[in-house]
DNA sequence: CTTTTACTGCAACTCGATTGCAAAGATTAC
DNA sequence: GTAATCTTTGCAATCGAGTTGCAGTAAAAG
């Protein structure tokens, strides 16, 4: 497991007070975070600090964003070796009665065959229904 | 071609004059429509009567929503036959340089195979990146 | 015709995302 | 080392899509 200053160090991004305590934050997740959820895990931390720092990792490929259907942005650390390509993601299921978001690792990601000299950045599919649990 | 009418009469949605004005801009145009995109078109209609309008219509199946990207939820009128399933839809990609949106009617939809007793409600995929105009 | 229910327009509000600005901190030039 | 410059941070304000409360109007039911 890497740290927060060696992942910044090769990913090319300055270490900050800032950067680091998200960074941590989002490592210690299991599941992707929205701004309002490190906002709420970092008290003593700016909304529009950790706003910019997402930014910052963003571009520089230290997390990639996720639309999991819930209506807030989310953002996940990338695995080594990811390239934020489709492959290297899984699809989202968003409960429209309890609001709760699965992630669904058995469905596979389908080739995304674009016209001619597009040229692709991120792909995202979010499925929406009820979950087991509110499916009575 | 149906009248905006007869698909009213068809999905048991009553009529009025701001659901006739909305369904008949959502026939006339190409693409899925946005809220703001009907408001703009209907210049005195007021934006929380479409609002609902477009609720009711959704939940009548008259039109669905789609999810192209634009972080704008879009509409557009069922095709006939449209059970809102997602081998109805087509996926979309979005421009993030120049913001447009294009139909990706040659992708296909993967079989979306969800845990036991999840029930499937709506699933869309939204590609970004860039288009080829701003791929250059 | 009267009562009840549904629809409409206006204004206000919610909430996630984003920006302007000035202060603080870090980096570079001299 | 100090001044000038650039970057990061925190605060407050703003934006914009979506949504709701409420009162007036229109339509349906009795």
């Amino acid at each position: 497991m890497q740290t927060e200053e060696e992942i910044l160090k090769i990913k090319k991004v300055k270490n900050t007070a800032v950067r680091t305590v998200v960074l941590r934050h989002l490592l210690s997740q299991e599941k992707a975070q929205s701004l309002k959820d490190i906002e709420n895990a970092l008290a003593y931390t700016d909304r529009s600090s950790i706003f910019r720092t997402l930014k910052t990792f963003e571009e520089n490929k230290v997390i990639h964003s996720i639309e999991d259907g819930s209506g807030m942005t989310k953002y996940a650390v990338c695995a080594k070796g990811c390239n934020c390509d489709p492959k290297d993601l899984h699809h989202h299921f968003y409960c429209t009665n309890c609001d709760k978001t699965f992630c669904l690792f058995d469905v596979p990601i389908p080739k995304i065959q674009l016209p001619e000299n597009f040229k692709l950045q991120q792909a995202n599919m979010v499925v929406k229904g009820l979950c087991d649990n509110c499916n009575k």
